[in-house]
DNA sequence: TTCGTTCTACGAAAAAGTTCGTAGAACGAA
DNA sequence: TTCGTTCTACGAACTTTTTCGTAGAACGAA
């Protein structure tokens, strides 16, 4: 059951990759900042829970306040999430998507150099 | 005002970016064949009406059977919703997403080419 | 022990997005 | 002219997503 996570889900779960494992106060603490605009803790609550429902999450819940972690793969989850924005916004082609990528914000020297690499290998196949 | 289209209506803007200029019936039609399964005909006309009250669209109702077009600039939008994706699941890195589209779907030679030559053009800068 | 704070659970309202039925006008072939 | 088809407009039901209020348990400092 792989069910694509909302944009909203998709914000904790960015940080939960990023952070491991969290509290539901260290996460709404994040997005709070992140956006610059309160977000009731009930909210982030919630959405956690619901969350954990649909299986994207697992929770510790021995101590009263639980510390929650990604069940879903980052990896995975990106690559359906790209699949579908190559389908839907780019004709498909991916290539498309990476001229437009490269366009849209600087990269740094490092970063270009390893996708030149990546496709001076795909060349040797 | 630069509204996100939703998915539905990204449908719709692709079918309007290719062809042009549709009629509610071609636009049904296309979306249609393409996903395999028969979607009301009034779906789609009221998602084109609400789209042109957002201003996504313009139509000309000269004759009876109207005849649509997109507003909203594909270049701009690609650009929007990609810088979204990239700040929401890569970490606001577009070498992460870049390297992962390499790896996700085959782009054939020409394509590959392309981008290296983009990627020198940066170089000389 | 008492009181203010923090936590979870739950429900429900609000908001956003999608789907479709119905009505009436326009059309065109018989 | 008549009848079946196709079109738009409109409203409403429905689904999904988001937000938050309230209640009650647990906690910890005074």
């Amino acid at each position: 059951m792989i069910t694509k996570p909302t944009d909203s889900e998709l914000e904790i779960l960015q940080v939960l990759w990023q952070e491991g494992r969290c509290t539901v106060r260290e996460v709404n603490d994040q997005l709070t900042s992140q956006k610059g605009e309160e977000i009731g803790y009930t909210t982030t609550l919630k959405l956690m829970q619901i969350m954990h429902e649909k299986g994207m999450v697992e929770r510790d819940t021995s101590s009263r306040t639980h510390i929650y972690h990604a069940l879903m793969n980052p990896e995975q989850t990106r690559r359906t999430i790209l699949d579908k924005v190559i389908d839907n916004v780019f004709n498909g082609s991916p290539s498309q998507l990476i001229l437009q990528a490269l366009s849209n914000k600087k990269s740094s020297k490092e970063e270009i150099q390893k996708i030149r690499d990546y496709l001076n290998q795909l060349d040797k196949n």
